[in-house]
RNA sequence: GGGGCCGUGGUGUAGCGGUUAACAUUCCUGACUGUCGAUCAGGAGAGCGCGAGUUCGAAUCUCGUCGGCCCCGCCA
């Protein structure tokens, strides 16, 4: 149907005898001659339609085209006369005069343009995703998304990792997030689960002495979306066995560097940073720090507390710390300063002191009471000239989380994060276990197989609390791409974790049974990784959303508005599944 | 479960107690043989998400509801 695509042709074909065939997009009629732009996946081409080449009958349909009418052209490539060329396509120099016209298919109209500057609501951007998908932009993010997974699979294949599909039918397990539930019709009242993670399957497959496994998968969470986060996600999901945490480490390392050769262009720095997530969570106030600027939260409690500041001196009497983050250069009004109290008030801070220094003058609330020599020495402390310091007391962990969303919150408010900056780092050290306020029990960080680290192992009963695990975040700009960990590869010290989380022996032997009796029969030791793809792929593009990198995603609601996904369903299949509204 | 922002011609916006609901673009008609965001002339297209209420009067105010987005919780 077609000799060339819309974006190949070039001076190097003048004279061709071509047929194209795509969308018609801008068209510019001038009675006697027409030009198009006849756009396909791989660019731009202008055909121009004169009626000295081509029948009447041709150029009368010619005049007749609308947007996104489908089309088929048959001419010449010819070099563009003198002073039209177009130096901002890549098909320029050249144009194609039309000698034949076929209409393959009409356009009824459209709600949208197909144009990069067009401005549309996501709302009705979702309602035509194929329209929207027609653009330059999206279809650039899919084929980056497509190479992107094409340069994982190859990556790890050469490392001899093994692309196994793990079920989508699953069983259900109390742990994580809720469950996508699949109704079983051939047993009545049962219940499969859409997986979360292959997480089960993969360490199976290290039982089976696989060695070493990948796969894309999807995995499904009914929990609240956000603009990071959809109902089902794709990670580049892997595992291997006789591995320590370096191991899975570097061979990443290696990988998402390729990949962001692949999207991007150009090498990565490494090795990536490592920060204990003590040191992540005492100078980012986060588990998860954006790196791209400073604002780094220092303790200053026995400098802050030294002075007349009563607020400051009951509340580390009290056992609280006084941290704070400086931002330089800056000269906020006091009504901003206020506004940032407030703020910090809404994240759960008690109060918010700030300091505002200009060439060893103060400005504060508190400047009476702290007094001149503790204001420099603070100022000293931050290594502020001119600018801005915020304090909070509370809790030494709280303190340096408030900081943390504050400092997020400051960097965009200040305009602080620059552009085109990647600054990649491994989260290691994770506590095994932290304390759910709700259920007023111990869960796990990262999941109940994760591997304790050994030399904390003699402290799991006596202070859970304290024992750290081989876990292993990968952090890029602020965002969570990835999460691993050595696993426990021995049923002993599972059925171990199993108790400290306070499951029931019973329960667990029922949910976990199978990974347990597989434990027991020769699993290596083992580890791996998943890379949550479509949050790399955003953070790599630079794009605001999971959804530009998705084909066809949900609302927030969970809905699709094209499909009009979810939606009810005949009573015939609510009975075969011997299912019944409640509500 | 909670907080915030937003729903006005096909699209993107303006209007924020009394307007013939404005602008741009798309669309339609006509003119035009070198345009590329073509140009020029003319035209069509919304009663303001939906429902109550306040008011002499509501796109403008209030409440509810539906939908979209951002965030907290949640997401091992």
């Amino acid at each position: 149907m077609r000799s060339h695509n819309c974006g190949e042709l070039s001076a190097g074909d003048l004279d061709r005898e071509v047929r194209l065939a795509g969308w018609v997009g801008a068209r510019r009629d001038h009675g006697g001659i027409v030009f198009i732009n006849l756009r396909d996946r791989y660019g731009v081409t202008q055909v121009v339609f004169n009626p000295e080449r081509l029948s009447r009958d041709d150029f009368e349909k010619s005049a007749a085209l609308h947007s996104e009418d489908v089309i088929q052209v048959r001419g010449r490539v010819t070099r563009r006369p003198a002073g039209t060329e177009n130096p901002r396509m890549s098909t320029g120099e050249i144009e194609v005069l039309a000698e034949g016209l076929v209409l393959l298919n009409r356009c009824a109209p459209i709600p949208f343009e197909i144009d990069e500057a067009a401005q549309v609501s996501e709302t009705v951007r979702l309602g035509y995703r194929y329209l929207d998908l027609r653009r330059p932009v999206m279809q650039r993010n899919l084929i980056l998304r497509h190479r992107a997974a094409r340069t994982a699979r190859e990556f790890l294949s050469e490392k001899g990792f093994v692309e196994v599909e793990t079920p989508l039918l699953t069983r259900s397990t109390p742990e994580g997030a809720r469950d996508f539930l699949v109704p079983s019709r051939l047993d009545p009242g049962k219940f499969y689960a859409l997986p979360q993670s292959p997480q089960l399957s993969k360490q199976l497959l290290m039982v089976s002495g696989l060695d070493r496994y990948f796969q894309l998968a999807r995995c499904l969470r009914d929990e609240d979306l956000r603009a990071d986060r959809q109902p089902e996600h794709t990670q580049i999901d892997l595992e291997a066995s006789f591995v320590e945490p370096e191991d899975i480490q570097d061979l990443v390392e290696e990988m998402v560097a390729r990949i962001f050769q692949t999207v991007n262009g150009r090498p990565l720095e490494r090795p990536f940073p490592r920060l204990t997530y003590q040191q992540a969570v005492d100078v980012y106030g986060s588990d998860k720090p954006d790196r791209r600027f400073g604002l780094e939260i220092t303790d200053v409690t026995e400098l802050a507390a030294a002075g007349g500041f009563e607020v400051f001196r009951k509340a580390v009497a009290a056992g609280s710390r006084i941290k704070g983050l400086a931002l330089p250069g800056v000269d906020p009004s006091v009504t901003q300063l206020k506004g940032y109290e407030e703020k910090v008030r809404e994240l759960g801070a008690r109060g918010l002191v700030w300091i505002k220094a200009a060439g060893g003058n103060f400005q504060s609330p508190v400047a009476k009471f702290l007094g001149p020599e503790i204001l420099a020495g603070l100022a000293g402390k931050f290594g502020l000239e001119k600018g801005v310091i915020f304090m909070v007391a509370d809790a030494d962990r709280k303190a340096s989380l408030l900081l943390g969303a504050f400092r997020l919150m400051l960097a965009s408010d200040f305009n602080l994060v620059p552009p085109d900056r990647f600054c990649f780092l491994w989260v290691v050290d994770f506590p095994l276990f932290e304390h759910d306020e709700e259920s007023k029990r111990l869960t796990s960080v990262h999941h109940p197989f994760t591997a304790p680290r050994p030399e904390d192992l003699d402290y799991l009963e006596s202070e859970p609390l304290r024992v750290r695990s081989q876990a292993y975040d990968l952090v890029l700009n602020g965002t969570e791409i990835g999460g691993g960990s050595i696993r426990i590869h021995q049923a002993e010290l599972q059925r171990r974790i199993f108790k400290i989380l306070n499951l029931e022996p019973a329960a667990w032997e029922r949910e976990f049974g199978f990974l347990l009796a597989a434990l027991e029969r020769g699993a290596p030791p083992h580890g791996g990784l998943a890379l949550g793809f479509d949050r790399l792929l955003t953070t790599f593009l630079g794009l605001p959303s999971i959804r530009e990198v998705i084909a066809f995603p949900k609302t927030q609601k969970g809905a699709c508005l094209m499909t009009g996904a979810p939606s009810e369903v005949s009573p015939e299949q609510l009975k075969d599944l011997d299912l019944r509204r409640i509500s």
